[in-house]
DNA sequence: AGTTGACCCTGGTTGC
DNA sequence: TGCAACCAGGGTCAAC
């Protein structure tokens, strides 16, 4: 379930090998994993056979390539993609193999990224790059410095900043939530307002800061979504220091070595065991086609208004039914 | 424009 | 034992 986290430690670990490499051959394997170029641009691999990589950039959960011809290979891990990195004569019996690169790189040598995705959820596609709408840098890399760095892929140009991006404004997002009627953990959800936060790290946050998911975003407080913001980022965080979230082989780093992060959730997954706070159990919620988990003590529907702060007192208002479906 | 729910996809697990 | 139903979920999109 990569979500900004794991992503990041993909980025990490294909930047070294792939920037300055060049693209020598391209396999598709699987055109399902392409379901996001556009064809009518051209053809996948001859639009990428022969250009050479100058850096690889992340924002929230996109991941991208930037090419020398100024477009770029821009990657999603969907909920099972992995890139690995490995040589060129590792063997090539991945069931779920759907992409593969070869590459030269000055001093490494010859490599190989395979795009390994058994649920197909994630894609790779050749992008154009538009400039950044706020004229800032467009991700997260470690150099910053050449001409694609102020551009984003045209299909990631939607997905707002993510929350460790130093241009992202906690402004705009206290008062974007503070708009909204949506339930808080939708609201985290929504990667046109806050990128890279996923299922585990939405019910990671709220558990840290007692917020029931269902809260409506306009019931909450300027503090209260500060609080929320910090415990995003702070989620965020200690789950990039230990190496991203992992169950089971889903994700893997380029290396094919499993995160750990999955060893210190408080709430996601961890249905019926005690809430680490207050010992009552964990439950598990529907939601949107998937689950919530929450400690029914610690994170209950406020009903109304919480302070504002403000001088004139806000009136009181229903906040929604605390019964999902 | 905000809101909501459905859909895409595979393979492991559950339940009859 | 066999097989159908269910579940995982990020992002997109249609409908309201």
């Amino acid at each position: 379930m990569p979500e900004l986290p794991e992503v990041e430690v993909v980025r990490a670990g294909l930047a070294p090998a792939v920037t300055g490499a060049r693209i020598a051959g391209v396999e598709v394997l699987d055109a399902r994993s392409l379901k996001r170029h556009d064809a009518a641009s051209g053809d996948f691999e001859h639009r990428l056979t022969g250009e050479r990589i100058e850096a690889a950039v992340r924002r929230g959960k996109f991941l991208w390539l930037p090419l020398a011809s100024g477009d770029a290979l821009v990657g999603h891990l969907g909920m099972s993609g992995q890139m690995l990195l490995r040589t060129p004569d590792h063997p090539g019996d991945d069931r779920h193999a759907r992409i593969r690169l070869h590459l030269e790189h000055p001093e490494h040598g010859e490599l190989r990224v395979d795009f390994v995705d058994q649920r197909i959820f994630g894609s790779m596609a050749v992008d154009r790059m538009l400039p950044t709408a706020d004229g800032e840098i467009a991700g997260y890399s470690a150099d910053v410095t050449g001409p694609w760095a102020r551009t984003i892929p045209s299909q990631v140009a939607h997905i707002a900043r993510d929350p460790l991006d130093p241009a992202f404004r906690d402004d705009e997002f206290v008062r974007a939530v503070r708009r909204r009627a949506s339930g808080i953990k939708r609201i985290l959800l929504d990667q046109g307002l806050i990128s890279g936060i996923g299922n585990i790290y939405a019910d990671e946050a709220l558990w840290a800061v007692r917020m029931h998911g269902e809260q409506p975003g306009d019931t909450l407080s300027p503090r209260r979504v500060r609080e929320l913001l910090q415990a995003v980022r702070e989620v965020l965080q200690k789950a990039l220091a230990e190496g991203g979230t992992s169950f089971d082989a889903q994700y893997v780093n380029v290396n094919g070595a499993s995160g750990y992060f999955s060893h210190s959730l408080n709430a996601y997954g961890q249905t019926g065991k005690p809430c680490p706070r207050c010992g009552t159990p964990i439950v598990r919620e529907a939601f949107m086609n998937r689950s919530s988990h929450r400690c029914p003590r610690c994170q209950r529907l406020r009903m109304t208004r919480q302070s504002t702060g403000a001088p004139t007192p806000t009136p009181e208002r229903r906040a929604g039914s605390p019964a999902p479906r």
